[in-house]
DNA sequence: AATGCTATATATAAGAG
DNA sequence: TCTCTTATATATAGCAT
């Protein structure tokens, strides 16, 4: 009968903290199936419990919300809640922006099924060499975004001169 | 006072409907907060409203819930919740399976920032190139898929065809 | 581990400001 | 559009099965 308030704080106990998490988590999902009914509106919840494992409920699916948000989202959210509907569209400086419309595109594209055939169950070798390409990819279309942003800045380029320097600190 | 019971309809009148919409994605991810504070574990809910607005809370961050739940959901979900734990290793067929290990290697790759430079600013004709690079590289896996599925069919196939559908209707 | 029960905590629909 | 209030709907902690 929930005896006492429930502290918002990290249940000690593991057996308990386990059935308690699997039922937060079920009646999250269910909230979530509810709130989508109501509004008919793309949502989706995802959970990756201690164990790693990982539980999602999405409507239409989890890909489709997935899909969308990371079509919609410029920003990343560290942990708190944040309104993503505009364009941010800031000046082209050196600093990386957390999803790129390229990097949308390659997600869009992979996440729309254009790759067509299923390659899940490719030697790791395939893996390695897929990855080796698109580093390669990678290192000539950043050789050309350096190209194109270093005579962007020749023209266009205001008066806060200095501080950062362009090729300081990335993503990880 | 909820007058009377919520029937789990949609609203018809459109400013309520937003209201209501906002007031219940709020608590949807002060729940979600919550969940995750009293467990300590990493939880995302995505939602995208009818105007197409993506909100998203996630702990640590959306971002990073989305990378742990592509590195560890072999399977969609499609509006029906399901644990994601165990592999799929469906038969290589010629359609797409929703997202394979080398896609969400890719998307983690790119998700978690190895690309290491902004390149939204780029060209247009960087983005075709990226894109046809891309397609040059799924050819070749996708031949050297065919080529191992195959030779495993040779000595491995059941033959039990239907079960799970896996080759009608896929996304988009 | 999952399900049912029930007292209590939380969420929230409708008004009001 | 937001916040506050308040009556009511839902979720859920602790327990039993």
């Amino acid at each position: 009968m929930v005896r006492r308030r429930i502290e918002i704080e990290l249940i000690e106990d593991k057996p308990k903290r386990h059935t308690t998490f699997t039922k937060r988590r079920k009646g999250l999902e269910k909230k979530t199936r509810v709130f989508c009914n109501k509004f008919d509106v793309e949502a989706a919840i995802l959970t990756v419990s201690e164990a790693g494992n990982a539980f999602g409920y999405g409507h239409p699916s989890v890909d489709m919300v997935l899909d969308r948000y990371l079509d919609r989202a410029p920003e990343e959210n560290n942990g708190v809640e944040e309104r993503l509907d505009g364009e941010v569209e800031d000046e082209v400086e050196e600093a990386a922006a957390p999803l790129t419309e390229v990097e949308k595109r390659i997600v869009d594209g992979i996440e729309n099924g254009k790759w067509e055939v299923a390659i899940g169950d490719l030697g790791l070798e395939e893996l390695g060499e897929l990855e080796a390409e698109m580093r390669k990819i990678k290192s000539n279309v950043v050789a050309r975004a350096r190209e194109i942003a270093a005579s962007e800045k020749n023209v266009s380029d205001g008066g806060s001169s200095a501080g950062n320097s362009s090729s300081g600190s990335f993503r990880s």
